[in-house]
DNA sequence: GACCAGGCACATC
DNA sequence: GATGTGCATGGT
């Protein structure tokens, strides 16, 4: 076993999956709303939702903003948590039709890390929605991780498990090249294996990462 | 019928 | 500062 380079990472698992063709959305407001109702939720969940609201021809900042709470509710529910959900896309949306007067462009020309700061303010909005609306919906460099992330780094003994969000990024964004394409096809990547291989119980005799397992297999505990 | 899903905010210690 | 809990639908 020896510790491999994010980029060999990155290469095997491109290998073995192919491109993965993320972010799923017919518009960068389709992603930005998909990051919202996404949280801790499965995307067939939320497909569902988003066809509602393309029905109902929603899908426009000012429209989304000007629905009645209780309407925006009804047709998000398939996602879950979905009376919190509306409210987080509500405060979205006010940001960005009251700063950037509902323009995804002006909102997208701000320097990332002021963009980044301004998200992370607005209640509902964490670092991975943040960063997952700065790379998907903005095509800027942000490399996004996520709980799967977690758990193949800390399983591989890349980092520690009781790691935090902003230092796990750095992890990634240190050793490789800011580069937008690369970043969003590594996410959603590390997303496929963990959906694949790497839940909470693991398969890793058959994961295409097999190899950099530490001697003794991975690391336990568990990682929720 | 558990268990889980591409998080986040808030309460409590 | 760390740890626990509510939020809720739909697929396996």
């Amino acid at each position: 076993m020896h510790t491999p380079s994010l980029y060999e990472v990155y290469q095997r698992l491109y290998d073995a999956f192919g491109p993965q063709n993320w972010w799923p959305g017919e518009s960068p407001f389709e992603v930005l709303v998909g990051a919202i109702l996404v949280q801790n939720t499965s995307w067939s969940n939320v497909e569902k939702a988003i066809c509602r609201l393309r029905e109902e021809g929603l899908m426009c900042p000012q429209k989304l903003y000007r629905l009645k709470d209780g309407e925006l509710e009804e047709l998000v529910k398939p996602v879950g948590y979905y009376r919190i959900k509306a409210r987080r896309l509500k405060n979205v949306l006010h940001y960005l039709v009251v700063k950037h007067g509902g323009s995804l462009e002006r909102m997208f020309a701000l320097p990332i890390d002021q963009l980044r700061r301004e998200l992370l303010n607005i209640n509902g909005v964490g670092p991975e929605t943040a960063d997952s609306i700065i790379l998907y919906a903005g095509n800027l460099p942000t490399f996004v991780v996520d709980a799967y992330t977690l758990r193949i780094c800390a399983r591989h003994g890349w980092v520690d498990s009781q790691i935090d969000y902003h230092t796990l990024k750095d992890f990634f964004e240190r050793q490789l090249e800011p580069d937008v394409a690369l970043y969003n096809e590594y996410h959603a990547l590390l997303v496929r294996l963990g959906k694949d291989y790497c839940k909470k119980r693991p398969r890793c005799d058959e994961c295409p990462l097999r190899c950099y397992l530490p001697d003794g297999g991975p690391y336990e505990p568990d990682f929720g």
